[in-house]
DNA sequence: AAGTCGGGGAC
DNA sequence: GTCCCAGACTT
């Protein structure tokens, strides 16, 4: 792995929270741009909040950028920039649970605790044949104890990384090389033929759809953009001014400007633009959203929350992916003229 | 203990 | 489509 060596707290946790369920081929750039833009930790804390949202778009999470600022803040004013040293201390900063306390213990500062992560629960699982589920209370706590008592407590740094590579490269979730695996012999599963049954969870994820209305207005060289709150997906990233529904909506230019009318009166002036349906994909939901570009005489008295944004410094927020992806179809910015 | 938080890549 | 990813936080 590119960072294999290093001993920078603050890197080791930078790199740490972007990896947090994500691929190192997906968070590495961003890695590398956090680095580049932020070289230490004081430069991290003093920079904007907006500035660093827009460097983590796109990343997903989006609460790891705020814990990440947040402790980043932490340390630089309480603890006079200087990053922790013990599991204990460590493990209480925001953002950082077990499995980032232990990866930064042992890459940092050589401490023996043991990381347990997607990798490690398919390899401790297989290996030991293991069919406690690993997102229960019981299994977290076997498998913890269990990667504890198998860390080599000389080298921690260099076992940690090993079992996770080789988790990622050999005793991979899916078409795992167990032909090549060293520890084929020794192998639990590879003996009983339950490889492919392990490890084992048992929830199941609740799916739903949700249908957004985004309409872009514009007034002069405005445009109303909004800050996502908390509890609920994309919290601080911006979007446009939105109207979520239950069901489909079937938008014509007509139906539009009747919405718009009631909402704005005569204000409402002309739709210029309705997107076809675009939809993203998360985890827990599908977001099937339309955009309509609109244009408003004046600027509305009444309007909570939401705030006017020059339209030509809209690339310096940070919005979620299927906005981008309606602003880069560039229909926006045609319904201008 | 259960629910929630993104986006991308492999299959 | 489904699963998973160098997980953590809230309720």
């Amino acid at each position: 792995m590119p960072w294999k060596g290093e001993k920078n707290p603050y890197k080791i946790w930078l790199s740490e929270v972007i990896l947090q369920q994500t691929r190192v081929e997906q968070g590495w750039s961003y890695y590398e741009k956090f680095i580049s833009n932020y070289p230490t930790i004081q430069q991290l804390a003093a920079a904007p909040d907006e500035t660093v949202f827009k460097l983590w778009e796109g990343l997903g999470y989006y609460n790891r950028c705020k814990n990440l600022l947040f402790t980043a803040r932490d340390i630089v004013q309480n603890r006079n920039g200087i990053f922790p040293s013990t599991y204990g201390e460590i493990v209480e900063l925001k953002g950082i649970g077990p499995y980032t306390a232990a990866a930064i213990s042992s890459f940092a500062f050589n401490l023996p605790h043991a990381v347990v992560d997607g990798n490690v629960f398919r390899v401790l699982s297989r290996l030991f044949g293991i069919s406690t589920p690993i997102d229960s209370t019981a299994g977290k706590k076997e498998f913890t104890g269990l990667a504890q008592l198998v860390l080599s407590k000389e080298q921690p740094a260099l076992y940690n990384q090993a079992i996770m590579d080789f988790g990622a490269t050999v005793c991979k979730p899916a078409l795992p090389l167990c032909n090549h695996c060293p520890l084929q012999q020794q192998c639990i599963a590879y003996k009983e033929g339950r490889v492919n049954a392990l490890p084992v969870k048992e929830k199941v994820l609740q799916k739903k759809t949700r249908w957004f209305t985004y309409f872009i207005l514009v007034a002069g060289d405005k445009v109303l953009v909004h800050k996502r709150g908390a509890k609920d997906i994309w919290e601080n990233l911006f979007e446009f001014y939105l109207l979520e529904s239950d069901d489909k909506i079937i938008w014509d230019k007509a139906t539009a400007q009747t919405w718009l009318h009631e909402q704005f009166g005569k204000n409402a002036t002309a739709v210029n633009h309705i997107s076809p349906l675009l939809a993203q994909q998360l985890t827990h939901q599908t977001i099937k959203a339309w955009f309509i570009a609109a244009t408003l005489a004046k600027v509305p008295a009444n309007l909570q929350h939401y705030t006017w944004h020059p339209v030509k410094n809209l690339p310096v927020l940070a919005f979620p992916k299927v906005i981008n992806t309606y602003l880069q179809t560039g229909a926006f910015q045609q319904s201008l003229f």
